[in-house]
DNA sequence: GTCCTCGGCAGTC
DNA sequence: ATCTGACTCATTCGG
DNA sequence: CCGAATGAGTCAGATGACTGCCGAGGAC
């Protein structure tokens, strides 16, 4: 290996990388709040990692034992993860929840159930049984997957245990996150980050981050150079930021284009001349999902080879009206998919072109990518390009938006004229405006809480991670719920309210509250908040206009505080049943036009 | 043995 | 999806 | 002219509703 590399190169044989030696680098990146210290000490690990171990370190990082785009999952979520620490350190399951609620980490219930300091097991070890139990599958298998994350338990030591358990639940929690990963990559090699555009290019058009990681340390930069767009490969697709206003919004475009924003799924579509692949937003593959989309395909884009980023929505055949989220999403399917195309055909719905027989789109501007996109796909009921104005006046926005709300989409998105296709980035490139983002246009709500959970991570430090809430049902006199409620408030927020409900503790539900689901700690009803939200959507789980048991209720989509506590209203002043129904008429009104 | 329901997980937004 | 909070980095302020 | 203060940007990790799939386990 010869390269200008600066103290990267193994000077000696390095040898097996213990799983203790790589939670002891955990540990440290646990410590650390500095992103500069975070990103030296992961140079330091890569440095200290042999080529043919990249692979594991890489995807155990990012908690996976695979590459985003492949269907390997643990299914080892929080409940199998008790059962776990349970079987694997001899504790019974209450306790272990009650440590856990108190704690809001498996991983450091299970290390103050162990005593072992260290275990001698090899990352390469981990990796294998972490795979076998994300492969395990089947009749049995769930017995089989506690038991041998169990066995894992029993062979490690404190400290391996708590980032162990961290892995299959996808929260290592260590502040390090892809960015820094690649960040890490560059310093190793130069000492500075100046190889991270380069290596965060490969990274998203192959979606593969172990892939670059060994090409990058074989041979630096040079290594990169055969990373291409390749059709039938995932991207991982570029998303927008947000502005409070649009006079912010034109202040950062200037002139822009402005299309609609719709409420489907996001979906890339890749077609080589003969197969159609598609991808979710985070890569999940859709293709054996949307039969009728990947014969829409074949037929509107016969004779070319492309991948396009798109929004796949179901339609009213009737009306022609896109259908709400709910329907759309029931798409998303393995089983009845025959079935389910031929009640809620699909509509996709072009708004940008990656790659066009055999050219790689991306490095062009938007306008000249536009360009393409209008021509090449046939004409045809499924596959459409998206609506576009180009403009720079505040006005010609806000009514084009009008437009949109009016006709029941979700906003607009603006993008800027001669910007590239970033795949992978969220910039201010695309600037999305919903209704919400703007106070006086949406409607808030005002919720009674009806108790609260413990937090997570994080949140269990402040001895509260969310609220239940609920509105006033005005003909029964009962509180039913609409919502729970995780964001919004400061930290100081957190502990303020958690301390307000403390007060009016109730030991269970309270008689006037009507609720399928409990909190860790109830409260009679007494404070009112004030609730943006998105939309109201029908809900299965909240009680809130359920007429009887098995009805659906009324829920909030995308639920945030704002303000603190409304100290002028009183539970019965809170939001009624009746009004949010009404909310709820007015909005799938305008669903039909 | 077969059918059905439900809890848990993983994915969409 | 939304949101907060910590850190980084570039720019401006003030002595 | 240089260090301190400021503010925008980046990144990570809390949390939401909802749907479909899968396996477990009860009913029959």
């Amino acid at each position: 290996m010869s390269s200008s590399a600066n103290g990267c190169e193994p000077t000696e044989q390095l040898s097996a990388l213990y799983f203790h030696q790589l939670t002891a680098y955990f540990a440290e990146l646990d410590a650390t709040r500095s992103r500069i210290q975070m990103m030296e000490l992961l140079a330091d690990l890569f440095t200290k990692t042999r080529p043919e171990e990249m692979d594991e370190v890489i995807y155990l990082l990012q908690g996976r034992v695979a590459p985003l785009y492949a269907p390997i999952e643990f299914g080892v979520g929080e409940q199998l993860t008790a059962e776990v620490v349970a079987e694997g350190t001899g504790a019974a399951l209450d306790d272990v929840h009650r440590r856990f609620s108190e704690i809001g980490d498996y991983g450091a219930v299970a290390e103050e159930l162990i005593e072992r300091e260290q275990g001698s097991v090899t990352v390469a070890h981990v990796f294998e049984r972490l795979t076998e139990i994300a492969l395990t599958e089947g009749e049995g298998s769930v017995a089989k997957k506690v038991s041998l994350l169990a066995d894992l338990v029993r062979n490690v030591g404190k400290q391996e245990v708590r980032y162990l358990l961290r892995i299959p639940l996808g929260r290592l929690r260590l502040g390090v996150g892809d960015p820094t990963f690649m960040d890490a990559l560059s310093f190793a090699r130069t000492g500075s980050k100046e190889h991270r555009p380069a290596i965060e290019r490969a990274y998203s058009i192959c979606s593969d981050l172990a892939t670059v990681a060994k090409d990058y340390w074989r041979a630096g930069i040079d290594g990169l150079q055969d990373i291409h767009i390749v059709v039938g490969t995932p991207v991982i697709p570029a998303a927008s930021e947000r502005v409070k206003t649009m006079e912010d919004l034109v202040l950062r475009l200037g002139r822009c284009a402005v299309e609609p924003k719709f409420d489907g799924i996001r979906c890339q579509v890749h077609f080589d001349g003969e197969n159609v692949t598609m991808y979710s937003r985070h890569l999940e593959n859709f293709s054996g999902m949307f039969p009728d989309v990947v014969a829409a395909v074949r037929e509107q884009a016969a004779g070319h080879t492309f991948i396009a980023d798109s929004e796949a929505l179901a339609y009213d055949v009737e009306t022609g009206a896109f259908l709400p989220f709910q329907m759309t999403t029931q798409r998303r399917r393995k089983h009845n998919v025959d079935e389910m195309a031929e009640k809620l055909p699909l509509r996709l719905v072009l708004f940008d072109l990656l790659y066009l027989d055999g050219v790689d789109l991306t490095r062009q501007p938007y306008t000249e990518r536009r360009e393409h996109m209008l021509g090449f796909l046939r004409e045809g009921s499924v596959l459409q390009v998206t609506e576009n104005i180009e403009t720079d006046s505040v006005a010609a926005i806000e009514a084009f938006f009008a437009d949109k709300i009016e006709h029941g989409l979700e906003g607009v998105m603006a993008k800027k004229l001669d910007s590239v296709y970033q795949a992978g980035r969220r910039s201010f490139d695309w600037i999305k405006m919903k209704r919400s983002y703007q106070g006086e246009l949406s409607d808030t709500v005002d919720c009674v809480v009806l108790g609260y959970w413990y937090g997570k991570g994080a949140r269990s430090q402040l001895g509260i991670g969310a609220l239940l809430l609920g509105v006033y049902d005005k003909d029964r006199d009962q509180f039913v719920t609409i919502s729970r409620l995780g964001t919004g408030y400061s930290e100081e927020e957190w502990v303020k309210i958690r301390e307000l409900l403390d007060k009016d503790r109730a030991e269970e539900a309270p008689s006037r509250v009507e609720a399928e689901i409990a909190p860790d700690v109830w409260s009679n009803p007494t404070h009112v908040v004030e609730i943006q939200a998105d939309e109201i959507t029908r809900s299965p789980t909240h009680t809130c206009g359920k007429q009887n048991g098995d009805d659906m209720g009324y829920a909030l989509r995308f639920p945030r505080v704002v303000g603190f506590v409304r100290e002028d209203r009183s539970p019965e002043d809170a939001t009624s049943v009746q009004e949010v129904i009404r909310l709820y008429t007015v909005q799938a009104e305008k669903g039909k036009k």
